[in-house]
DNA sequence: AAATATTTTTAGATTAACCTAAAAATATCG
DNA sequence: CGATATTTTTAGGTTAATCTAAAAATATTT
């Protein structure tokens, strides 16, 4: 039985892993879980021993089999939860993290499968990204940040890269919500701001929210 | 904040509290909660200063009012994830407390309140204990063991005192569910063994068992 | 490639929540 | 009521998860 503080560390390296073909770095496990690298490197040892990682020293993480699937599945409930407090709870997308953050620990294997279905096997979480199956697979779909987009091209809006609550707020704000469809009208020379088709209106965002918004072309 | 341990301490003072007008004894806790009495004595000086109990030495513990009102929201988290399980995830009554154990330390005002609003404010859980409301008052129905019942006497059966696995699946082998109507037919001298009707059908229990069921007298 | 900078690990402390063994206080019983 | 039993506390130890400071290894830069 894993404690909190084991499985919140699994999780930080399946996310750091994502874009990563080494191991994952003591020090960026440390920030993205607000720890210190000596914290950091003591799990590391535990998760080794108990074979979730593959660990040698100076050499950073990397996730066994068994690891990942492990790591899956706490994000599987983490994601399950979120859809369960949107859709069922009334809650926003951008005030669901922390609670799902409490809930991911819950040890039930019925609990998981029963909310899951209870929900109807949804594939997607409130910010768009993919939800694990019982199994640990996930359907990846294949999408581009807003930025990479050139003028004149179209998108749907299904993800966030960054979903801080100041973020998804500031979406909420603009009306830009999962499925919306975006075309870029015109790129900004001096600041790269992007200019918008949003559904039946127009505006403007900045680069940095753009790099924030995944879109599968249309 | 509170730590689990903290919250478990307090549930099990208040549950110790009913039957008892007097500090509930140190050891009373270390057994309900299976850790021995010098962790407890350690952990009612941490309650103390927090100021959730009072406690002198060697004179057990009493919850204060915030004590109180603490206890309750969790009691009320425990019972509302366990209408939850059973009405939405098709756990049965003898499965819902482990799971539910977990569940009453999430803290988040919004979802307790939320979760109440979704299963719409039930008054009892599936044990037929009453839920706090928000402002911790509970309802209590007068009702009395079915063992307190004489002969020709009939009750509606509204709880359970022990909740053990063992004795709700015992209930549901004998088809014994929340609001059946039970009569008694006769008492054995022997033996205590109470001979009841239960709706259509006529069975024998155990006069264990009968002190284990609560009814209101109809 | 040597010097410097950064990262990671080791060493040793701290805190919370438990434990055992023994001492102290309270309760019970002949 | 005094002896004995029980309960509770104290004293001191353990483990998990954190920390700081310093040492060691790796990476970078000139």
């Amino acid at each position: 039985m894993l404690s909190f503080s084991e499985e919140n560390h699994l999780k930080s390296i399946f996310h750091l892993s994502i874009d990563q073909k080494n191991g994952v770095s003591t020090n960026a496990i440390a920030e993205s879980l607000k720890t210190k690298a000596p914290s950091v490197t003591d799990m590391l040892k535990k998760l080794c021993d108990k074979e979730l990682i593959t660990y040698k020293k100076y050499q950073g993480a990397l996730l066994t089999e068994y690891g990942r699937k492990t790591a899956l599945n706490i994000i599987r409930k983490h994601r399950l939860w979120e859809v369960f407090l949107v859709e069922k709870l009334n809650f926003n997308w951008s005030e669901v993290h922390e609670v799902a953050e409490q809930l991911e620990h819950i040890k039930s294997q019925k609990l998981t499968n029963e909310l899951d279905k209870f929900l109807g096997y949804p594939t997607k979480d409130p910010h768009g990204d993919p939800i694990p199956n019982i199994a640990g697979f996930i359907k990846y779909t294949t999408k581009v940040l807003l930025s990479d987009l050139s003028i004149g091209e179209k998108g749907k809006f299904v993800g966030v890269k960054d979903s801080s609550s100041a973020f998804l707020k500031f979406l909420d704000k603009r009306k830009i919500a999962l499925g919306s469809n975006i075309e870029i009208l015109h790129i900004e020379d001096f600041d790269d701001s992007l200019h918008i088709g949003l559904d039946e209106t127009n505006l403007s965002i900045s680069i940095k929210s753009a790099n924030n918004i995944y879109v599968t072309k249309i």
